[in-house]
DNA sequence: TCTGGGGTCCTGCGCCCG
DNA sequence: TCTGCGGGCGCAGGACCC
């Protein structure tokens, strides 16, 4: 579901026919991307959809489009659009709720195919993901184009789903190339052909550039890739920041030196609900602080990981939106004890008003050889056992099957 | 348009400590 | 003892990604 960057005149060339070998030379990276994933695994089960406008949204009055299949794109419609929206563009849209464990499983066996293929496999979210397949070319008897056609076919056949595919020398053109494929197909830049692939298009294709990086860049007279390549660093640096200047220049020159990544450590675990209405009252706002906690405590466990810092967001109805954190002695994965600290950040730090918006983060994650809270170990009830346990009731008899007493005696607030 | 939810990374600032 | 300085860290906010 990455950013779609339609193919400019000219660049047709670089997109596959089903009857044509491409030159791949010099290529060994691989961006997939399925087209429209969530869409695409609802209608696996109702083909009758297929050509009717359909989205997977969330149900409430402030949900937006998830995901959006291409007849509802027709009208305009595109993932993080407010369904309201959606629906006024397109009013016989289909809205489906989301089911994530479904997308979970479709996308563990598409990813087995990829790593059938490659043991180098970087998946970047449920429905994309980059491979090297450098060192597979001559195990596989294949070329890198070769490859992708291998994958889109098996991902079709075995899993009902459609896949696009950029095959490049390295990341970033891979990435760009599998916007350009879709729908359901496969672009392929040859090494010597990168900056005539990417020098023509605009400053907003380049990974890292979003709407507030573009106008800077714009202001700068820089609209194309090319305008990025032939600027002088320093000036970059000093509108965008060094980090990101230098990124960009580096990108906007076809130089992208990052590895593909099979396993990279989470570094913070979260949850937050968007209210459907604001609400004013405190212990609203902390017994969904309860709720949020619970299942962040709960993702941390079944992870193996504890984490250090607690932090809040609270977005108000004017959408200003702060965070307040604080850092203690050693890593918890105990709800009651993240649930504690995030009270005391709402109660001390965030001052009255509507709120939209909250959410509770954990992040400096270890695998919890660090230690203890001692506090709630010993002095306080054992807690982590109680929630561990709670974690087994859950898994056999369904997620309400154990709750927390002040959320079952007010199981909608 | 009236703006979700899950994340990562970067920047700037203040504080503490050597 | 005081001052200046730089590094490390915690924190807040913003931009970006899917």
């Amino acid at each position: 579901m990455g950013r779609n960057t339609d193919l400019p005149a000219g660049h047709t060339r670089f997109r596959v026919a089903p009857w044509h070998t491409p030159d791949d030379t010099g290529c060994g990276m691989l961006h997939v991307d399925m087209d429209a994933f969530f869409v695409a695994c609802e209608l696996r089960t109702r083909p009758e959809l297929v050509d009717r406008p359909v989205v997977v949204a969330g149900g409430g009055p402030r949900s937006v489009v998830a995901a959006a299949n291409y007849p509802a794109r027709k009208f305009g419609v595109h993932s993080a659009m407010p369904f309201s929206t959606a629906k006024r563009l397109c009013p016989q849209l289909i809205n489906i709720t989301p089911t994530f464990g479904l997308y979970g499983e479709v996308s563990q066996g598409v990813m087995a195919i990829f790593r059938e293929l490659t043991p180098l496999v970087e998946p970047l979210s449920l429905d994309e993901a980059f491979l090297d397949v450098r060192g597979a070319l001559r195990r596989l008897n294949l070329t890198p184009a070769g490859i992708g056609a291998e994958i889109r076919g098996r991902v079709a056949a075995e899993h009902g789903i459609v896949c696009s595919v950029g095959v490049a020398k390295v990341k970033f053109i891979a990435k760009l190339a599998s916007g350009m494929a879709k729908p359901d197909g496969m672009v392929v830049v040859p090494a010597e052909q990168t900056l005539e692939f990417l020098h023509p298009l605009p400053v907003s294709a380049l990974w890292g550039v979003g709407k507030r990086t573009a106008e800077h860049l714009h202001k700068l007279g820089l609209d194309t890739i090319a305008d990025v390549a032939r600027s002088r660093l320093p000036s970059l640096r000093r509108s965008v920041g060094v980090a990101a200047g230098e990124h960009l220049w580096a990108l906007a020159n076809g130089h992208d030196d990052r590895e593909v990544v099979p396993e990279t450590a989470e570094k913070s675990i979260g949850a937050e609900r968007t209210f459907d209405v604001d609400h004013h009252d405190r212990g609203i706002l902390e017994l969904e602080l309860l709720r949020l906690s619970e299942r962040v405590a709960a993702s941390l466990r079944g992870k193996g990981l504890r984490g250090r810092t607690v932090s809040i967001k609270v977005r108000f109805t004017d959408f200003k939106t702060i965070t307040r954190a604080r850092t203690m002695a050693s890593g918890t994965d105990v709800a009651r004890e993240i649930h504690t600290t995030a009270v005391e950040l709402l109660t001390e730090h965030v001052p009255t008003g509507a709120v939209r918006l909250i959410g509770v983060r954990v992040d400096g994650l270890g695998d919890g050889a660090d230690g203890e809270q001692l506090s709630f170990e010993t002095s306080e009830p054992r807690w982590r056992d109680a929630e561990v346990a709670a974690d087994v009731a859950r898994s056999k008899f369904g997620a309400a099957a154990v709750r927390p007493a002040s959320l079952i005696s007010r199981p909608e607030e």
